[in-house]
DNA sequence: ATTGACAGGTGTACGGCGTACACCTACCGT
DNA sequence: ACGGTAGGTGTACGCCGTACACCTGTCAAT
């Protein structure tokens, strides 16, 4: 009866609640207590038993960013390319978003997963379909970089000064300290000046989504206007 | 005697000799084989020893960070802001490519060091110079993003398919394998499409420099345009 | 010359990690 | 009824970072 009771609660564990599980721990605890022992605690199954469904932690690793790059919402149909693009690393950005320790895991893979692959394939396809040269298209997808899988790198972030907060705090506003300040002048300058809408008077943290969608666009206006011209490679 | 010798023979270790020799093991044998016991026996030195020099092994790793970012070259002063930012920039891109493991370790860092806290400065300094203001050198700084340090993901890199090589084995330019080429027929045009120079024909890898060029003259550019139209804004 | 503080290298030990390997057990097609 | 197999278990190994107690050589003040 126990027994019964107890082979009922627990569904049998397969790859994809082992997944979803890793990516729930991750969000909630962040990707450094992630840890096989933890997961498979939080399964209610001995550690081992994990290693029935995946090969290792890479791979468990690789199955937690299909799982991810898989919340991306898919390409808009019947819009321009460079709508089609934009909303779509957008989407991007907003699952990473959810899951913070998603793009440093992605870099460092040493190779893409296939849902990455794919993802990126249809990627292309929209360029090429909206009438950029396979070798335009080849250049812009590394001008846009890691920013077409919806994160760019928030090394300015100078307000990450102090020491280290856990992943429950997501990112409190945190001014820029005096000592920094006046160390560092222009950094200083720079990460008061663009304190776009938030009232707040000290220096209260920048509109990171306005930012990124600055430099996107700064790249899709720039991609167009080499388009636009026919670019063709003077290398 | 044998003491005596023994004691010429190591210089008596201290933060810096440490931070380097950290530097060139991860150089050599790949970050993931830098740990303070390895690290020690490199230096002839009990591991325990390595921490009356530095607290822990995130400060140590703080400290390579310093002295790769030490390594890039100053501004060119005298000339304008576009060609200064972009001789820097290159520096830095030719810096971490002398050290791979520098760029994941850098983005992994919760907040930035002084040493990169200066870098950004100088950076900055120099756009506010060349008549940006500070809104847009905010903005700009974002946007180019983690390629103001020189490095950009390459996770377009589709020929990183294979099983991870060692960091011994730089880049070998391995082919697209057909199955992917087959699954990913977008991927696949794209790969082949700017083998440039090289005249091999089966897709050898693209030419890194001129990518990171491309992109980077494309933000240049951008935001050259955007300051010449006195840019202020429209948010 | 003696001492005592202190800087810096040593040795041992602990808890956590990924995971190899042998084992058990419940089910299922024959 | 039974042998194979899929899937969960238990133990153990070798790594990791690092706390803590210890030793030793140097040097300033007595």
């Amino acid at each position: 009866m126990a027994e019964q009771a107890e082979t009922l609660r627990r569904t049998p564990l397969n790859r994809d609640r082992i997944l979803r599980a890793a990516v729930t721990l991750a969000d909630g605890a962040g990707i450094e207590s992630l840890s096989m022992r933890n997961l498979a605690q939080e399964l209610g199954v001995v550690p081992m038993a994990l290693y029935k469904h995946v090969a290792n932690k890479d791979e468990l690793l690789d199955g937690m960013i299909d799982v991810v790059v898989g919340e991306i919402e898919p390409l808009t149909p019947g819009v321009g390319w460079q709508p089609a693009i934009r909303r779509r690393v957008l989407s991007a950005r907003q699952v990473l978003r959810r899951h913070p320790w998603a793009s440093l895991a992605i870099e460092s893979r040493s190779a893409a997963t296939p849902a990455v692959l794919g993802y990126l394939d249809s990627m292309i396809g929209a360029l090429r379909a909206g009438g950029l040269s396979a070798d335009l298209t080849h250049h812009v997808m590394h001008a846009l970089g890691s920013r077409i899988l919806g994160f760019s790198q928030e090394l300015f972030d100078a307000s990450r000064q102090a020491g280290r907060t856990g992943p429950t705090t997501p990112a409190p506003p945190a001014p820029l300290p005096p000592e920094v300040a006046a160390r560092f002048p222009h950094v200083a300058e720079i990460a008061t000046a663009a304190a776009h809408d938030t009232g707040t008077v000290v220096g209260a943290g920048c509109d990171d989504q306005f930012e990124f969608e600055f430099a996107l666009d700064l790249l899709l206006d720039g991609i167009e206007r080499l388009r636009a011209r026919g670019w063709t490679s003077a290398h």
